[in-house]
DNA sequence: TGTTAGCACTTATTAGGGGAGAGTGCTAAA
DNA sequence: TTTAGCACTCTCCCCTAATAAGTGCTAACA
């Protein structure tokens, strides 16, 4: 693996087809860079060096006599290569693009639902991919309050308030005997005891409980607290998703609807999406995962751009940008960049 | 308007041109048709008579010398033929999938998120185009229980549950001197002079209180009534979308994939799909809309059938089908028919 | 030894022509 | 009113030729 060892004309080559693919779709020849990037040797030079990249791996060709293109290998270089300069460099544009924003979201502050939506949105019309969003894991966050709703007969229905003002529902068979009554203060003592601390920790001690108590108290004490149990587990099942339609019309889809049918298929299924979340860590500043190098089938021929968003330092969730594998890196790094900037200072207040 | 008076010839013809295209989207020829529908008049004869249906404005053709395409006049015309045996012949394969079908939603009658998810998903899969589904406009439903959160200082949030299970819930700006106890009697109050009455009916009876009471109380009472009003003001908003990579391979779209861009704008949009929703009473049984018949622009080259829902007889929500104007209107008609029964019945128990 | 110029070769793309096929419209006869 | 016949129109497909882009290779060059 690695870089092999690439002399710096052999670098700028390869930069300059990967540039100029992402710039216009069409194979890349000899002359073409030559004269776009200013090369001083012939166009035969040039032609060697691409020779020496396709045996490296890096290109390929659509045929015998066409231009080249740039494998996955090839456009990770190319991001490698770019990566400290978006992170240094600020467009003044975006700067003034992201400050309108922020007024925009601070507004939102206190309703996550629109402020996702709001972020989502914006992110994939700006950048002109598929923007997605996924909500902080309600296990994490600290519970603010719980409320019991006694609902025909035997159920019952659980509703938790996070922190973050997130209301999440839960309908859960109970036996029919227990009364709203006892719903409250079973509500009560939980809300009593375990404001503010984050709720897979509660569930957590809620087990411990259960196993302890289980010997001396009936069977009732088992069956409330594992109505408790089920109210506070949640899969993450919040996904934001937004603007499909932009990757539409691009031309690395324009060729064959069966590619576009695949993504359409694949985010639709929720589960899959986030099944994707979680291949990502979310220790990294940025993800950047490139065609092949995607933990999912689904997602191979395209690549992502990922940035989890914090408060106080404590990655909450991720918000991701979703597009061809000749994306134009620079925009959409230093985009997610911001957006996942401008939601942790959002719910940092 | 009207179908003018065609003779019995002239309707078969019509029918099967309409027929025939709609298994394959080729122009029609007229001895195609008088081969495949056993007329036993010479093809000169059938041209003679779609000739007049041009005039008529049931055909048109591609271009001269080509065989005839319909018209939404001429789709028209088929499904007004084909409605009354569409809702008299029961096919034994759909009675078979249904009755599979019922058990799986029954399990889920409780959770009307999972019950909505599952049934737009079936209904899109099994037909292969674009299902959606309105879930009960909480307006018009009952109350089951309203409860209130005290959230960061100002804010209140809301949560109602109403009487189909549903829980929704609302941020609410609030002074914040209001405390959790005395939101928690007025909830206590909502509650126990309300339960069982439909949300709408509770905010107009709220809003007379209000006007009312204003001339002997002080402001704080006006200020709680807000809440309440706030807290139970609710805009349709949960449409459920399944199966758009569906309708992506019809040979409808796959020509151009703007069109298809189009209608994925539009399916992300919810407000649009809520407004196309509202535009289609809940009164009639089927509602069939074809083409340029929609109101709505972005629907102009697509046709809909939808049907609601009930329970006890009144209209709950609504469930539908989106596709090419060349739909296959009988299983589409069929399909519809059977999953609205089939929410009817599941909600009613 | 790396670089250049030149040239033959490959392949995709485009345009044009011709024939086949499908289907119509019209006319005249039944 | 229906039918048979026929000329006409248009699309579609195949074939060919020309064009253009770009490569790979070789031999000369610095």
């Amino acid at each position: 693996m690695g870089n092999v060892n690439l002399d710096e004309r052999t670098k700028k080559v390869l930069y300059a087809v990967v540039e100029s693919y992402i710039e216009k779709p069409e194979p890349v020849g000899s002359r073409y860079i030559m004269k776009k990037y200013g090369f001083d040797v012939c166009s035969a030079t040039i032609r060697n060096i691409m020779s020496d990249l396709e045996d490296e791996g890096f290109l390929y060709q659509p045929h015998t006599s066409a231009g080249r293109l740039p494998t996955d290998k090839a456009y990770r270089f190319y991001v490698d290569y770019i990566f400290e300069q978006c992170l240094k460099n600020q467009s003044e544009e975006i700067k003034k693009y992201i400050e309108s924003l922020t007024k925009k979201l601070r507004k939102l502050r206190n309703n996550m639902n629109s402020l996702f939506l709001e972020t989502t949105n914006s992110l994939s019309s700006v950048t002109r991919y598929l923007g997605l969003a996924l909500l902080p894991e309600t296990d994490k966050t600290a519970l603010h309050r719980v409320d019991f709703i006694k609902f025909k007969e035997d159920y019952v229905i659980a509703v938790v308030v996070n922190d973050k003002g997130i209301v999440k529902n839960k309908i859960i068979k109970a036996y029919p005997e227990i009364t709203q009554q006892e719903l409250n203060k079973l509500a009560e003592f939980l809300n009593e005891t375990y404001q503010g601390k984050a709720i897979d920790e509660i569930r957590e001690d809620l087990f411990i409980r259960l196993k302890r108590e289980k010997l001396f108290w009936d069977k009732l004490i088992e069956k409330i607290l594992k109505i408790c149990q089920q109210a506070l587990y949640f899969t993450r099942e919040n996904v934001y998703i937004s603007g499909f339609y932009n990757i539409m019309h691009l031309p690395d889809f324009s060729s064959d609807i069966e590619k576009l049918r695949e993504i359409a298929k694949t985010i639709q299924d929720r589960h899959l999406l986030i099944k994707l979340f979680d291949s990502i860590s979310e220790e990294e500043e940025i993800k950047i995962i490139i065609g092949e190098e995607n933990p999912m089938e689904e997602f191979r021929n395209l690549s992502i751009i990922a940035s989890p968003y914090r408060e106080k330092n404590k990655p909450l969730g991720l918000i991701a940008l979703v597009g061809p594998k000749r994306m134009d890196y620079t925009k959409a790094i230093m985009f997610v960049r911001e957006f996942a900037n401008l939601l942790t200072n959002t719910l940092s207040k």
